[in-house]
DNA sequence: CCTAATTTTTAGCCTAGTCTAAAAATAGTA
DNA sequence: TACTATTTTTAGACTAGGCTAAAAATTAGG
């Protein structure tokens, strides 16, 4: 097993692997954790030494399977209890990451397999970030803005960019959620707001509206 | 905030109080957590420097109203997790233990509101032990077992004894389960069989079903 | 291509929490 | 009561994980 610190450094690694798409360099790391440059350079020594990151003196760190294996699964976890947090006990989207930072080093495989199972296997979290599968594959099509859409598209609701409290009520009017299927229908390009189509109706939301939701086209 | 460890010791100090309803000596506590003699003394010293417990030397250790209060909420966030892992997801009674152990110790006031709501705000877990409420006070009714039940007297189921996978699905197809209102409408002391009413139905059960299921009493 | 700025590493120190071994206090018993 | 056994505490050491300050390596700019 791991510890605490070892699991926030792989996931710290993990995210900006993803980020910048190569080599992580120290400061990126400590700048992401908010701990100093000297504590980074002796924990990925101490992951090294265990396999779990590659790393050269000076020349930065990469995740190995193994580690990376590990971070995915937090990164699952963390994920699966943001929808826990927002479909369950109704938190807004934007009141869960403190906890399930917390949450997501609870170790309990059969627990994961669980929770997953009762929250009915979702595929995106609260914030439309994808969740990853037990094996630690994440679905590579990335989340646009609803805004961004093409005309005729479909695309499932994965997340919100702004989260005031209006505008989820508003969502939540229009019965909008995390997995409701959208298609556009038609787009005005003079003010930017189109009509969409959600289950049964057809409705025009304005540009603003259609800049804060995520959707996933595939 | 408490760290994990002192968490771990408030809450063990409060166990072993409520069981032997006085100080509670340094020993004991060792015993409780698996750790040295001289690791406790060394953690009642500092507990007792925050004034979570007041502690003299050779003559033991007990909570003051402070350390009571985060011992007990935290005993609270661990049963409520431990309903949450049985009712909703599947869990058996004697799986949820070392889970919920983990669990007991993530911060967040709301998130303790939320669950307990969510649940439905259960006053035992499946062990049949009182959730103590959000002021840290806790039924004090004993739970009992059914075997020792007086004639026509009627009482909550709160837990099992016993939690053998056959046994829990036997309770099942007789729909009991925490929170089933049991009545004792005959004994035999004879075989020690009885029968009870649960719900609209009465029929006898035997000495061995009535010694492994706890109830609570008024 | 050489110096200055930046990044990274090393060295040494600190705290929390644990341990072992030995000393001190308490309790039990002849 | 006095001696022994047990319990508890103290002293000193260790590990994980963090920090500061200084040294070393790398990068950037003239």
């Amino acid at each position: 097993m791991f510890t605490l610190a070892e699991e926030n450094y792989l996931k710290a690694i993990y995210h900006l692997e993803f980020k910048f798409q190569g080599e992580v360099s120290t400061n990126a790391i400590a700048e992401k954790l908010e701990a100093k440059a000297s504590s980074v350079t002796d924990m990925v020594q101490k992951l090294a030494e265990k396999s779990l990151v590659s790393y050269t003196k000076y020349k930065g760190t990469h995740l190995t399977p193994e580690g990376r294996k590990i971070a995915a699964k937090v990164v699952r976890k963390h994920r699966l209890w943001e929808v826990f947090l927002v479909d369950k006990l109704d938190f807004q989207w934007d009141e869960v990451h403190e906890i399930a930072e917390q949450l997501e080093h609870i170790k309990s495989d059969e627990l994961i397999v669980r929770l997953d199972k009762f929250l009915g296997s979702p595929k995106f979290d609260p914030h439309g970030d994808p969740i990853p599968d037990q094996q630690g594959n994440i679905k590579n099509t990335k989340k646009r803005l609803l805004a961004e859409v093409e005309n005729k598209q479909r695309g499932i609701c994965v997340g919100v960019k702004e989260s005031s409290a209006e505008y989820l009520r508003y969502l939540d009017k229009k019965k909008i959620g995390i997995g409701s299927e959208i298609t556009v229908v038609s787009k005005e390009y003079f003010d930017g707001s189109m009509i969409i189509e959600v289950g049964p109706k057809q409705f025009s939301i304005s540009k603003k509206i259609a800049e804060n939701l995520y959707v996933q086209v595939n």
